[in-house]
RNA sequence: GGCGCUAUGGUGCAACGGUUAGCACGCGGCCCUUUCAAGGCCGAAAUACGGGUUCGAUUCCCGUUAGCGCUACCA
């Protein structure tokens, strides 16, 4: 919790197109939202995309899918700040008017994309213990170059030091000799006198205009932080809370990239994860209720989360660790909330049928959305990932499925397994009554009968029903197959195999 | 290079001057057992290093080392 209460809570999360949303800004995101809800404030979405060279229009609705599916909402916008130019450039104008701005005409090609751009300043070596340059020497006004058009940057004062306090990494702070003449609006092209805003300008004017109380994200913008809290004080605002989130790292303990595996939250959802379990997981990397408590649904998350909890050390994104998180939810989310997602792959898998959607009548072979619900619940114990339910579970939902070689190979090799399979067969058929115990009976007095141990008949029936070695217990997967499919399929089996 | 931040088992977190340094993932073993999971029990495994401060440091301070971040007319 924070002490400045005043007034209600705003934050926002202000992803840039350029790319996917990463498992990083999904936290942060996450954070935000978690903060705004058990502060009972409002989440904004602010879609930062004044650099038209890099961004991707076409790549916002993919960030917004995922914040929907991790079940982040956010109350106003999304804004975008193409759309707002008019704001920065009467702040530009501001700040250039009140003398904490002026006009640069250095060339910026000179220093566009380099990593040894200086701002104002010819080549200046970046190492080898020179001074950095950090003053452009147009800041104390100087004539115009005909053909150049101006950039407009920041007058960072001389001398002094830009100290914050931030909630979670505490008191830092920056002297100004260390802080370059940021620009904040870029020279205009074609017949435009200014370009778009930058990053400093953007968040700074749009925080103060969309009156955000706490900036969460990335501790990557720890070292931005003095520029915009200069910008702030010229602007003539008070600051909002800082709260920087320490950063996600692969399993080498370098940056999280793409050849960690996957960085796109997308393509966790792709792959079959649960929200709540992803989500568990994240909001698990970099933040502690306080204690030892791992398992946190939505309603607890809200409930305990709180900024102080935030760690300051960066975190390896455990893989491992989160699957174990998707194999929980999958055993324990109740089963109405399970459904849905099973639903929905069945469909994509085209196994799907209407009649064991809830409220539809039974299908021809009796199935109806009990039985589906039932069947679920008896499956997902095994199941790791969602897809699951249509790959390693399908002879349960289609009478179309493989038999696989390496079950065979493991539970056929004795020879009397076809004609155990048969007399199985044969005193199943003959069952007048289909449960549990029923199967159970009748398939021991089986192996009984054969002289064989009771494993040797259920291991290899299990192959015959479902196709593989690894499925639910077999009187179990029995009954939810039905009389019926068991006995067609293992007659099925003696005549093919 | 400069500036900033960080440092508890392999990984994520607890312990916020006094604990046999706790939990979870992963790893190894055992139990359960009808395959595979799940579950239960047990085990190996950590305070980066060096100085202080203190009766007492994982905890506070300084240094070293290491990692990360920023150092763009990117965000």
């Amino acid at each position: 919790m924070t002490d400045k209460t005043q007034g209600a809570v705003r934050v926002r999360f202000a992803p840039s197109p350029t790319g996917y949303l990463h498992v990083g800004g999904a936290r942060t995101a996450l954070f935000n939202w978690l903060f705004a809800r058990c502060q009972h404030g409002t989440m904004i979405l602010r879609i930062e995309d004044t650099d038209a060279e890099r961004n991707k229009p076409e790549l916002v609705t993919g960030i917004l899918d995922g914040l929907k599916w991790l079940g982040v909402e956010w109350d106003e916008g999304p804004f975008y700040q193409s759309q707002r130019t008019e704001l920065y450039r009467e702040a530009a104008s501001k700040l250039l008017a009140n003398g904490s701005a002026f006009l640069c005409y250095c060339p910026a090609e000179k220093y566009a994309g380099g990593d040894h751009a200086e701002p104002g300043q010819d080549e200046e070596p970046k190492g080898g213990g020179a001074r950095r340059v950090t003053r452009c020497s147009c800041r104390d006004g100087k004539p115009s170059t005909p053909g150049v058009k101006p950039a407009v940057r920041f007058k960072v004062p001389l001398g002094g030091a830009t100290k914050f306090t931030d909630v979670v990494f505490g008191e830092t702070g920056f002297a100004n000799d260390e802080i370059e003449d940021f620009v904040l609006l870029r020279s205009g092209k074609g017949d435009e006198e200014f370009g778009q805003s930058m990053y400093q300008l953007g968040v700074v004017v749009d925080d103060i205009d969309m009156r955000i109380t706490h900036v969460i994200r990335g501790a990557d913008h720890l070292s931005n932080t003095p520029k915009q809290v200069l910008l702030y004080r010229a602007l003539g605002a008070e600051p909002p809370l800082f709260a920087h989130v320490p950063l996600i790292l692969g399993a080498d303990k370098k940056r999280l990239s793409k050849r960690h595996g996957a960085t796109d939250v997308n393509m966790y959802r792709a792959e079959g994860y649960l929200p709540e379990a992803f989500r568990n997981f994240l909001v698990l990397l970099g933040w502690s209720p306080g204690n030892d408590d791992q398992y946190l649904r939505t309603s607890e998350l809200i409930e305990r989360f709180s900024l102080e909890g935030v760690s300051r050390t960066n975190g390896v994104f455990d893989q491992d660790k989160l699957a174990w998180f998707n194999t929980q939810y999958l055993q324990k989310l109740p089963i109405e909330e399970l459904l849905p997602e099973v639903e929905a792959v069945l469909k994509r898998a085209n196994l799907w049928r209407e009649e064991w959607a809830a409220g539809a009548a039974p299908g021809p072979d009796g199935r109806d959305h009990a039985w589906f619900s039932r069947t679920v619940d008896l499956l997902r114990p095994r199941v790791r990932l969602l897809p699951d339910f249509a790959t390693w579970s399908r002879a349960f939902f289609s009478d179309d499925f493989p038999i696989e070689q390496a079950a065979r190979d493991k539970f056929w090799k004795d020879p009397k397994v076809p004609e155990l399979l048969a007399r199985q067969a044969d005193a199943l058929a003959a069952l007048p009554e289909w449960n549990h115990d029923a199967c159970d009976h009748a398939s021991r007095a089986v192996a009984e009968a054969a002289g064989v141990k009771a494993g040797l008949l259920i291991n290899a029936c299990r192959v015959a029903i479902v196709g593989q070695a690894v499925a639910p217990p077999l009187f179990d997967t029995m009954v939810a197959l039905g009389q019926e499919r068991v006995v067609t399929r293992l007659r099925k089996t003696l005549r093919v195999n």
